[in-house]
DNA sequence: CGTTGTGAAATGATTCACAGCT
DNA sequence: AGCTGTGAATCATTTCACAACG
C-alpha cells in the first residue's frame, strides 16, 4: 500500500485542501462525499480529485463515493499530521509571534517546543506560554528535545546561519519565512513562505485583469 | 512589446525571485549578470531564466548577459510594483499585525491605507502608526480612498463576508490569509497564504525523506 | 569566445472517457 | 444509476540545442 510512484508536486498541495474541506464537512456531520462534490468546492475537476487520491491507494467505493472520516484518516497519515511534530521557532519578532499564536497548528500535530531569539530584551519573556530562550542554546535544546522542524522567522541576513545551526542540531525540515533561498543539502526539506512574492503575484494578476485562484 | 502570450503560472512566481535576487545584487553594486549565474543562486537552469524573461521582451544582450539595473526596472514594471498600491487590512489579530509590521511591503509599493477590525476593544488603537477603524466603515473608506487590494486576516468563518464587502467596495484583488477558498467572480484576483498548507507540505516532504525547495 | 532568444523535443500534469463495481 | 480508478489523449511546462549576436 501507499503506492509509491512519482507524486506530482501540485498534488501534495491539493491534499491539504481536501483535508481541510473534509474536516469542515465532518464538523457538519457529513458522512460521504463524491469526488465531484469535493472538487466543486475547491474549483477542481472530479477526475483531478480521484487521480490525486489514487496515487496513494484506493480509498473510495465505486457507486458510493468516499467515507469522510476514512478519507480524513488517510490524508492525515499521508501528510504526516497523524503524528506529533516537535518544532522550534527561531525569531520572536512579528512573524514569529503570529506563527506561535496561530491556533490551528496544535490541532495539526505541530507543537512549538522551543522559541529562540537573539535579542536580550526578548529572551526570557513569555509568548503564548513559552519562555523565549537565547539563540546560543539553540543547538543544545533542539538536539536534546529531538525537535524535527525549525521555523525560521529571522531577518534575511541571519537566515542561512540559523538554518545551518538547525540542521546541524538535527532538524529534518525547515519552514522558512525569510526572503532568501536557503542552501541546504538534499536530505533536508524546505518550504518557504514569502509575503512579498504573494503580493507581487497578486499585483501581477490584477494588472492583467486576471482570473482564478492561486496559492 | 510586453509580448502577450499565455504566461505559465510558475513563471510569475519566479519573476519575484529574480527580482529579489537582482535587488540583492544591485546593493552589492553588481552591474551585469548572465542567466546562468542568476539561475544558479535560485536553483534553476539558465534556459528557464531566459525563457521566463523572454515571455515579456528582449531584455538581455547576447554575449554579455543582463544589465542588473535595467532588469530590475523591467521586472518591477511587469509585476506592477513600479506603481503604488493602496491596500486595506481587515483583521487586526496576530496575522494582521505581522503583516502591518512587515517592513518590506512599503518598499514594494504596497501601502496600508486602512486597517479594520470588528472588535471594539481593538478599534481606535494604533498599529504601526495607523488607527484601527471599525469594520462598519469598511465599504465607505475603501471606496473613498480608492483602495485596490484587500488583505483578509480574519477567522475562516468571517472571510467570505469580508471578501464580498471588499469587492463590492471596489478592490481588484485580495490577499487571503484565512483557511478557506473564497468564492469570487473572475474579475477579482485572489492569492492565498496558508500556513497550515505550508506545514503539511513540509511534513509530507520530511516523511518522504524528500529533496528540493518549494514555496 | 560567451551569452541570448527560441523553435523543437522531452517531460510533467490534467482531463477525458470508460470498464467495472456497488 | 452513480461513482471510482485508470489507461490514453491532451495540454502545459521545462529542457535541449543551436543560430545569431556583440
Amino acid at each position: 500500500m501507499t503506492t509509491r510512484d512519482r507524486i506530482p508536486r501540485p498534488t501534495v498541495k491539493r491534499l491539504s485542501l481536501y483535508l481541510r474541506q473534509l474536516e469542515t464537512l465532518a464538523e457538519a456531520d457529513r458522512k460521504r462525499i463524491s469526488s465531484k462534490q469535493l472538487g466543486e468546492t475547491l474549483g477542481l475537476t472530479d477526475a483531478q480529485v480521484r487521480k490525486d487520491l489514487a496515487y496513494f491507494g484506493q480509498f473510495g467505493h465505486a457507486g458510493i463515493g468516499y467515507q469522510v472520516s476514512d478519507l480524513i484518516g488517510e490524508l492525515r497519515r499521508i501528510l504526516g499530521t497523524d503524528r506529533r511534530w516537535r518544532t522550534a521557532l527561531v525569531g520572536a519578532g512579528n512573524i514569529g509571534r503570529a506563527v506561535v499564536s496561530y491556533g490551528r497548528l496544535a490541532g495539526k500535530g505541530f507543537e512549538i517546543t522551543a522559541i529562540f531569539d537573539r535579542d536580550p530584551a526578548v529572551v526570557g519573556t513569555e509568548i503564548a506560554g513559552s519562555r523565549v530562550l537565547p539563540a546560543t542554546e539553540l543547538a543544545a535544546v533542539v538536539a536534546e528535545r529531538q525537535i524535527k522542524i525549525g521555523m525560521v522567522a529571522v531577518p534575511a541576513d541571519a537566515a542561512q546561519a540559523v538554518a545551518d545551526e538547525l540542521i546541524a542540531a538535527g532538524v529534518a525540515g525547515i519552514l522558512n519565512f525569510a526572503p532568501v533561498r536557503l542552501k541546504v543539502n538534499d536530505q533536508v526539506a524546505i518550504v518557504s513562505v514569502d509575503l512579498t512574492v504573494s503580493l507581487e503575484q497578486l499585483a501581477f494578476k490584477i494588472s492583467l485583469g486576471a482570473t482564478g485562484e492561486e496559492s
